[in-house]
DNA sequence: CGCTTCTTTCACAAATTTGTGAAGTTAAGG
DNA sequence: CCTTAACTTCACAAATTTGTGAAAGAAGCG
């Protein structure tokens, strides 16, 4: 089990990365094939790879290639490219993903902070469930205008440490 | 749709914002009956129910809340106790379940951190593909130490707005 | 245009998840 | 101890989700 030397990849070592971080994302809430097909991609050299190729190393059809890519897109964690002249399409792992990804999930935030202000409204300001309801929405509040801080620290870190990929 | 004032809770208007926001629990990958009683739990005014009153106010299972309380147990957003002489268990929601929360979900990062770690080293730390573990890896680092002084700053914050509930 | 190559959509079978009633377990109070 | 109230576990039916093959839809290329 030493360090792979230059051009060969073993796919056995590949697939086993693949398939246990896919495991954890998926633990995590994501669904099978879109973690699957993320993780794949997060260990592909090139960060790039092909409808057709995402099938194979994973032996999945190419209708569920296309949905979970169709997700993945959607939360911005991969991003679709056509290669010029051809209808194949390849698909992308940004350097800045996680970025993106978070920003997502301030967007499912904002939900709740709207259900929230709504039963603080609803309950009274007043009472003691509207209190509640008002110190978690606080909670939120806060936790988002921190994670943008956060995320700005992150890029001067990210750049100091690995350039700009 | 004025403010209720003092004692009387309008069970429509709880139920509303109930259901509201355990849906948007829902979006975000929480099972639906636990989304349920952390909402009713939250939007009480004690911030404590019985097993009965939730199988009533939402109704559902005994078997049902069983399910939802266990699971939140064990993430920490709700503890249980026992009220004295009595075998009926009361379930709380913190005023720091957030805290709880987020501390549960380093676990989750802790574990897509192994699974990476073991990654850059199978695939090769010097490989593009390793060296895009390693940053993603990285990254998860940053954010377990962000996210702890953040909960600090939450700390102080919410008792300098909220005393110490 | 029409052929060819990819991708997406659709209907369905398989697998999984969910919530229930009922039986089982635990512990308080006689 | 025995009764009984409360919670949990279990087996199962219903509902939902998942992934597929097949058909339909785009888009390059001649």
């Amino acid at each position: 089990m030493t360090e792979p030397s230059g051009a060969e990849r073993d796919p056995k070592a590949v697939s086993k990365f693949v398939e246990s971080f896919a495991a954890q994302l998926v633990e995590a809430g994501m669904q099978r094939m879109s973690a699957r097909v993320f993780a794949a991609l997060l260990s592909s050299d090139s960060g790039t790879m092909t409808s057709v190729e995402l099938g194979e190393q994973l032996q999945i059809s190419p209708a569920a290639v296309s949905g979970a890519v169709r997700y993945l897109a959607q939360v911005h964690m991969v991003s679709r490219e056509r290669e010029p002249g051809s209808r194949r399409e390849r698909y992308r792992v940004h350097s800045n993903q996680w970025y993106e990804a978070l920003t997502n999930r301030e967007a499912i935030m904002k939900r709740w902070e709207d259900a929230l202000r709504e039963g603080v409204t609803s309950l009274g300001a007043e009472t003691p469930a509207g209190r509640r309801l008002a110190e978690t929405l606080a909670f939120f509040e806060f936790m988002e205008s921190e994670l943008r801080a956060m995320m700005e620290r992150w890029r001067v870190h990210r750049e100091r440490h690995f350039g700009d990929g």
